[in-house]
Parts: C-alpha cells; sequence; structure tokens
RNA sequence: GGGAGAUUAGCUCAGUUGGUUCAGAGCACCUCGUUUACACCGAGGGGGUCGGGGGUUCGAGCCCCUCAUCUCCCA
C-alpha cells in the first residue's frame, strides 16, 4: 500500500506539471533488493530441493534473475494498473548494465579518491541470510528470556564471583571479566584472575567504567568477539578475541564445544552443562531488548569482520550544508531536524553484503595486496605493476556483493545515464522532485543527495516530498511480512484506480500517516459514481436552438466560473505547498457541492422540456474545465468524461488539456449568489421544519434596503432562488412586519409567507436563541471596538472589519427584536 | 540516555504568517424524502471549554512556560 499512495502522489505531480506545459519526465524503475530478494529464491530453491551450496555462483544467479523477471514487474504491473504515467520505454533496474556499470565505477572512483576503505568492525550479523545488516535493517524489542547467574572461581581460591548473563553460548568466547573499579565489594579482586567455568581458560579480573554496578551483579564477562561494547572494552584492555561462531551461527571450532551445533540449542546445553558442574547460582526471568533481522526475523548477532565501508565523513559536508540551506527543500519541514542530527552524528557506511545476489564487489585479491578496477583486466594490469609475473588466475575477486542503497543513491543520475553520456543528464538534472517514505530519509534520501554533490556538484533534486505511512487500524505499519496490506489489485478492481487514488489521497497530509480504512476508498468510489451520474444527466439534456439561455442560467454559469477559478487560485497555492489532500478535498466539494448540487440544479431543464444551446454549451465547458482540474487526482474517468462531453480531435485528451490556471474574479457575483444559496437553504429548512411539500410553492419578500434592492437588481437571482427554493416569487416587501416566518441571510430580513398555522412558541425559542447570540457577538465586537489599544495598534483593515461587523450585528439585532415582538403578538 | 512530534466533534484528520462568534471536512448519528442523473442518492439538522494550568498580547486553536498522556526516531 505504501507503493500505492506513494505512486498516486508521484502521478499527481507529474499529470499536473504535464498539464501546466512541461516536459514532465518520470522515470519509473526498481531495485534489486538483494538482501529480500536472495532470501526469497534461497527459499524457492529449498521447496525444490536445492541447497544454496550446491550450486555455483552463476548458478544461483541464473535463478535469481529468473525470480526477477518473474516477481520483479509486479510492482510495475501495480504501477500501470493505478495509471501512473511513466516514462516507461526509460524503466530502469538497479542491475541493469547501464546502472550496474555507474555502480562499479562509483566504487572505484571513491576508492582512488580515498573515500572507501576495508576494515575490521563489529556488524550487524544476520546468521540467517548470512551477510551484513545496517542498523536500519535491524528491528529492536522486548523479548523474553533468562539471566542466568554464572560462578567464575577465582584462580588459586575457592572463591568465586557471579557474572549475570543472558548468553551462556558465548562463555567460550570470555577472555576477561570486568568490574567498576569503585565497586567495593570486588576491590579485593583486583589483578587476580578467574577461571572460565567448563572452558578451563584462565582470564584475567578488568577494571572498567563500562560496567554498571546496579546490573546483575556488577560484574561483567567480556566477550570481545560477540558484543560491541565487549569489543571496545577488549581493546581498551588489548584482550584477546576468541570467535566461537561460524558465519551461520553454529559452534566454531575456537568454542571448543558443541562445535557445529545452533547457537540457541546450545545455549539450553551449555546451560545444562554448567548446572550440572555447580556453576549455576540462580537463573532469572528477564526482558530484554533483541534485534532481529528485518529480513529473515533472525536473532542479530554482533560479528566482528571485515567489510568494506564508505568514508561518510568526507561526503557529507556539502549535503549537509544543502538541506541546512533549504537548496534542497523538504516538504514537511521538521524531516530537516531528523536529516541534521544524523548527519552530524554520521557513521561509516558498510557496504558489503555477503550474498550473491548483487553487483560483485570490483576488489580483486593477491595474498594480502588489494587492486580495485572496473574490470578483472584492469585489475590485473595493475596488480602486475608490482607483481609482473602473475596470471589472471592468480587474482581472486571479493566474494561480497555490495548493498542495494550503493546503486540506489546513484538513481538521480544513472537513470539518465549520467555516469556515460552528459546529453539527457545535462537536461533533466537536478530534477524537481522526489517523492519518498520518512522511514528511508538515511538508507536512501540523504545519500542521494550526497552523491548528487560528490558526483553532480548540485543537488539531485529541488524538492523532496516525504509520504506518511500507511498503517492498518490498530496503526500497525502495512507490511508484507505482516500480512496486514490489502490486496492492491484487489481494491483496484472493486472500487476503481480513481476511487482507490481517491481514497489514498484524501486522507494523506504531507507527512502525517494514513489509517487505512476501506471506507476511504468507498468514498472515492462513490465521487466517481456521482460525477458518473453528472455526466448522464447532462448527456440526456437535448437542445432546442431558438431557445436563449435564461438570465438564471447566466448567472449560474458566471458563478460558477468565478467560483472555478478562485478555485484554481487555492489549489495552485496548495499544489506550490504539497497540499495535495486540501487541493482534492477542495476539488471533491467543488464538484459535489456546486456543481452537483447547486449549479446543475440550477441550469437543469423541467420535466419534459429542452434547453437553450448556450446553456448547454456552457455546462459542457464547465464539466470540461472540471475534468482538467480533477485529471491528476482521477485520471481514468475524468478522460472518459472529456470525451463523452463532446467530440474531439485526435490527441485532444484531457491528459494534454490545460490546467485551470489561477486569475481574477469576481467575488461580487461569487457572493451574490451565495447568499441566494443562502435563502433558498432557509426556505428549505422551514419547509422540513413545518411539514411543508416542496411542490407548494410559496411567496418569500426581503424587508426593503440598499443591499436587498441590489441582489433583487442583479439580472438572474430571483430566478435562481424560485426555481431552487421553488417559490411563486421573491420581492420586495416595505412592510417588515408581513406575516409569515422570518429569517436573516446576511443581514437581510427575509420573510417566508405561511398559509397554514405555524409553530409559533418554537419559532419564538429559535429566535431568542438567536438574540442572545447575536447581542454576545455585538457586546465583544463592542468590547474590542473600545478599547483604545486594539484602535490604534491593530492594521486600519482589521479596525474596519470589525466597525462593519458591528454594523451587521447591530442591524441582525434590530432585525430579531423586531421580528420577536411581533411573534409575541402572535401568542 | 539523546532527539523529534502529537493531543481539536463518537472516529480519522484539516485549521497556512495570531485578526469575524473560528472552531472546519469526511465518516458515523438524527429527521424528512418514490420531483425520471445519482439510495454508491437528495434536503435539513444535532454534536467540540481546541489535553490541564499559567503567561505574552488590544486579541490565542495558533506564540511562550509548565504539567499530564501518547507516538516515533537515534543510541
Amino acid at each position: 500500500m505504501g507503493h500505492m499512495l506513494n505512486n498516486t502522489i508521484q502521478d499527481i505531480l507529474i499529470r499536473k506539471a504535464r498539464m501546466d506545459g512541461k516536459n514532465a519526465c518520470w522515470v519509473p524503475g526498481t531495485d534489486h533488493a538483494s538482501i529480500a530478494t536472495e532470501a526469497k529464491v534461497v527459499k524457492m530453491l529449498r521447496e525444490k530441493g536445492i541447497k544454496k551450496g550446491d550450486l555455483t555462483r552463476e548458478q544461483f544467479l541464473e535463478y535469481a534473475w529468473e525470480w526477477k523477471e518473474e516477481y520483479g514487474g509486479i510492482i510495475l504491473k501495480q504501477l500501470q494498473k493505478l495509471g501512473a504515467s511513466c516514462d516507461w520505454d526509460r524503466t530502469a533496474f538497479t542491475m541493469d548494465e547501464v546502472r550496474s556499470e555507474a555502480v562499479i565505477k562509483v566504487f572505484v572512483d571513491l576508492y582512488r579518491k580515498n573515500k572507501l576503505y576495508r576494515g575490521k568492525r563489529m556488524v550487524n550479523w544476520d546468521p540467517e541470510a548470512k551477510t551484513v545488516l545496517s542498523n536500519e535493517e535491524v528491528i529492536y524489542g522486548l523479548e523474553q528470556s533468562r539471566l542466568f547467574f554464572v560462578k567464575y572461581q577465582i584462580e588459586g581460591s575457592i572463591d568465586f564471583i557471579t557474572v549475570a548473563t543472558t548468553r551462556p553460548e558465548t562463555i567460550p568466547g570470555d577472555t576477561a571479566l570486568a568490574i567498576h573499579p569503585e565497586d567495593a565489594r570486588y576491590t579485593h579482586l583486583h589483578g587476580k584472575r578467574v577461571i572460565v567455568p567448563i572452558i578451563g581458560r584462565v582470564i584475567p579480573i578488568i577494571c572498567d567504567t563500562y560496567v554498571e554496578m546496579e546490573f546483575g551483579t556488577g560484574a561483567l564477562k567480556v566477550t570481545p568477539a560477540h558484543d560491541v561494547n565487549d569489543y571496545e572494552i577488549g581493546k581498551r584492555h588489548q584482550l584477546e578475541v576468541v570467535d566461537v561462531f561460524n558465519e551461520d551461527g553454529t559452534m566454531s571450532p575456537e568454542a571448543t564445544v558443541y562445535i557445529g551445533e545452533d547457537r540457541f540449542i546450545v545455549r539450553k546445553k551449555f546451560a545444562k552443562d554448567l548446572e550440572a558442574g555447580g556453576y549455576i547460582d540462580k537463573i532469572e526471568d528477564y526482558q530484554n531488548n533483541v534485534g532481529r533481522s528485518e529480513r529473515t526475523n533472525s536473532v542479530v548477532e554482533p560479528r566482528l569482520s571485515l567489510q568494506w565501508y564508505v568514508d561518510m565523513k568526507a561526503l557529507a559536508g556539502p549535503a549537509a550544508e544543502a538541506v541546512a540551506k533549504d537548496e534542497v527543500e523538504f516538504f514537511p519541514k521538521n524531516q530537516k531536524n531528523i536529516y541534521r542530527h544524523w548527519m552530524d552524528n554520521i557513521k561509516d557506511w558498510c557496504i558489503s553484503r555477503q550474498l550473491w545476489w548483487g553487483h560483485r564487489i570490483p576488489a580483486y585479491y593477491y595474498g594480502e595486496d588489494v587492486f580495485v578496477a572496473e574490470t578483472a583486466e584492469e585489475a590485473l594490469a595493475i596488480a602486475q605493476e608490482k607483481y609482473p609475473s602473475i596470471t589472471a588466475e592468480d587474482l581472486r575477486q571479493d566474494e561480497d556483493v555490495l548493498d542495494t542503497w550503493f546503486s540506489s543513491w546513484l538513481w538521480p543520475i544513472s537513470v539518465f545515464n549520467g555516469f556515460n553520456d552528459r546529453k539527457e543528464l545535462d537536461y533533466y538534472y537536478p530534477t524537481s522532485v522526489l517523492v519518498t517514505g520518512w522511514d528511508i530519509i538515511f538508507l536512501w534520501v540523504a545519500r542521494m543527495v550526497m552523491a548528487g554533490y560528490e558526483w553532480e556538484g548540485k543537488r539531485p533534486f529541488e524538492h523532496v516530498y516525504f509520504t506518511g505511512m500507511v498503517r492498518d487500524k490498530q496503526r500497525r505499519k502495512m507490511s508484507k511480512s505482516l500480512g496486514n496490506s490489502p490486496d492492491a489489485l484487489k481494491l483496484i478492481e472493486d472500487f476503481g484506480a480513481d476511487g482507490v487514488r481517491f481514497g489514498m489521497l484524501s486522507c494523506s497530509p504531507a507527512g502525517g500517516d494514513l489509517l487505512f480504512d476501506e471506507k476511504l476508498v468507498e468514498q472515492g468510489r462513490n465521487f466517481c459514481n456521482k460525477i458518473w451520474n453528472a455526466l448522464r444527466l447532462v448527456d440526456g439534456w437535448e437542445i432546442e436552438s431558438n431557445l436563449k439561455a435564461s438570465e438564471g442560467e447566466t448567472l449560474a454559469f458566471q458563478w460558477m466560473q468565478h467560483k472555478l477559478t478562485s478555485l484554481a487560485v487555492d489549489i495552485d497555492k496548495n499544489f506550490k505547498e504539497y497540499r495535495l489532500s486540501e487541493a482534492l478535498i477542495s476539488i471533491y466539494s467543488f464538484v459535489w457541492t456546486d456543481f452537483c448540487s447547486w449549479y446543475l440544479e440550477m441550469v437543469k431543464p423541467g420535466f419534459g422540456e429542452k434547453m437553450a444551446p448556450q446553456t448547454k454549451e456552457n455546462t459542457i465547458e464547465l464539466f470540461s474545465q472540471i475534468c482538467s482540474l480533477m485529471h491528476p487526482f482521477m485520471p481514468f474517468i475524468t478522460e472518459e468524461i472529456w470525451h463523452a462531453l463532446r467530440e474531439r480531435a485526435v490527441g485532444n485528451d484531457c491528459i494534454l488539456s490545460s490546467y485551470p490556471k489561477p486569475g481574477n474574479f469576481d467575488q461580487t457575483i461569487i457572493d451574490r449568489v451565495e447568499q441566494a444559496k443562502d435563502i433558498i437553504t432557509n426556505i428549505r429548512d422551514i419547509r422540513n421544519k413545518n411539514g411543508i411539500k416542496m411542490k407548494d410553492e410559496l411567496d418569500v419578500f426581503l424587508v426593503k434596503s440598499d443591499r436587498s434592492d441590489v441582489l433583487l437588481t442583479q439580472s438572474g437571482w430571483s430566478n435562481i432562488c424560485i426555481k431552487l427554493g421553488n417559490l411563486k416569487q421573491i420581492a420586495i416587501t416595505a412592510d417588515e412586519n408581513t406575516a409569515g416566518i422570518g429569517f436573516i441571510s446576511g443581514t437581510e430580513k427575509c420573510i417566508v409567507v405561511m398559509e397554514q398555522a405555524m409553530d409559533v412558541a418554537a419559532e419564538l425559542d429559535e429566535k431568542r436563541k438567536e438574540l442572545a447570540y447575536q447581542i454576545g457577538f455585538v457586546a465583544s465586537v463592542q468590547g474590542k471596538l473600545s478599547n483604545e489599544r486594539f484602535v490604534s495598534g491593530a492594521p486600519e483593515a482589521v479596525v474596519a472589519k470589525e466597525k462593519a461587523k458591528l454594523a451587521d450585528g447591530q442591524e441582525r439585532i434590530k432585525i430579531l427584536e423586531d421580528d420577536i415582538r411581533r411573534l409575541e403578538g402572535m401568542v
């Protein structure tokens, strides 16, 4: 679902840009997701009874490519179903030829610039995938485990010191026992040594302030090969490093016990042995934070290993500055802080992955020497400078592949083949906008910015729009592994692509998470249905060529035109700030409420009647503009309607129509019609409350005033009121005591003439409430205006507004008081 | 432990630089509806002390402080 939201947003932006007349280029593509894919392929092979170890690298890759061909297209297919208007013939893949070449070039380039190195580090190791994981790929969670209190005998003594550990299986790797230097309980042990239970190794007791005196017994076993902190302690005290695990999480020969057996089985067995040997003091239930691989869910093992690293400090500078100075602008803004914080604490990037599916590292070894080159031949040539006699067979290429992100971070450049050919790059780079989820701001966004400055010296994109995460109703992130993601293609089938797009977007402000609910796409579908029915209505109108558009129809059309322009102003603003959800909602309400519920009703001919050609033409024009307005959000239905509305020349398509532009509009026309709507709504309410049927025609009067005169002289104004209010007439009266139910619209007193008895008491009650409200209103305004500091301090326009409010309020109070007096006389 | 953010209607969320009594949308809810585009609908309506407290200001949902609750990120 994340993909659906993300791509809906990208499609909206690209369609809008295209309709604005820009050369809009959207390159679709996928990455090779090395860990996930390799895991899937291994699993598939296992189901076929094939073990990865039985295959050569080449054989395995053949299967992997097959798998990729079969399943890799799913995302792209979903995109197409969703209506994504990509430049499909540019479709790129991180492992295709162009992109692979870029990866290798970049690796070599960084190596030669000394920004890439090989080093031994403690890494997050996934024993199931047999690969290194980045911090971002490890998920920590509280898990129930047991805390073993193990007794270590002091050398040359019968005394013991007890150590608490959750991992007894690492005891064979212990090379020291650490205590806090100020821990009074253990002062007498300074300089002594202890014997590792069962193993028999004699190890020193060391003092280190890292030890927490309050935790466990205050004594810590140190296993430098299997714990990040222990490794640091080990370095400080020059401890021996004993690696007791193999790469698949089984015990290594160095462990000397249970060699080849799995770490978790050994944990149980070894604990039993300890117990049998009398080494266990006690065992407590314990909750601790356990890291698991995001891909395989196996418990991550800290492991010491030789890996390739990118020197991030060498790349971070310009990238950090670019975002700080908004040269690369983030939407929403708050992501800036998160980015800065990460940049300030940047760590080197481990890019080796112990997998086959990916770009094989272009490093070639001869003994202890490393030669880095784009090809084996080139590497050989370099090697021969030092060792003239060696041949290609003597060089051994690194077995590992590169982290997938090491190819993704080049995307803004590599999709244009920019490392090879500048033609397209010069035209399209820097790109305009990147749309992505905030969860990969470090993995992807930050690194793309770095790569952009490193190789192009320029930002890769101007804007980054971070979408929220799609979550289920329980606020869990939707993911394939959780299985809580609805089937996107099924959703599209059930609700239509436009319905799904609408639903996803209508509730998705920039950066805010989206709680997915089928109700949302249902609303989208309903909207599509509504528009479609509007088309059916307009389509069915028959014209009578000698009819002229009525004044009411003309005013209705003008009102819509001005309102549409006013809407275009809002939309333009919303697009500039990436407030797409707001833009969509404003269009939704314009189409459903203003166009369907009001405009179409204003111009709709009576039963069996025909319509003026101009009115139909106006309506089709309006509807076409609405199609353009909605098109980026709902491309399918708008295109369909665009062509159903009228015959159009080949190539005259909604997708290429010009997006309605912001411009000047006449607020007066809008306001007058809005007031007509208000009056009509009031009349309908009065009908409702008094049980007056819609088909009973009513007389309505506006009490004479300058403003009511203006309204009634507006051409077409009364026609609209009469039609939608189903009135006999709407006219001015000088008699404010005309019998009937009164209401106020703006500052106008209106009276609906009643032929039947009305509920005077209820009417009075309502009027009194209204009066109380108005009195409060006027009092608050008066309070402001009588405040010397407000009048002198606030801007003139604000003061003027307040004065107008006061006058309006006083006017309304007067009308209400008169009306109440009149009603009281009727009781 | 460090950092970021949130708290507005029954639910999910808007509310842009403080300026209408400004509190808004959708869904849900209530009343009415066989007018031939649409019940995936129409007309109308009810509903919130903007988490608590304090402050700045002529004016606070918006700015500041504080408390409470929650979420996320990093270690």
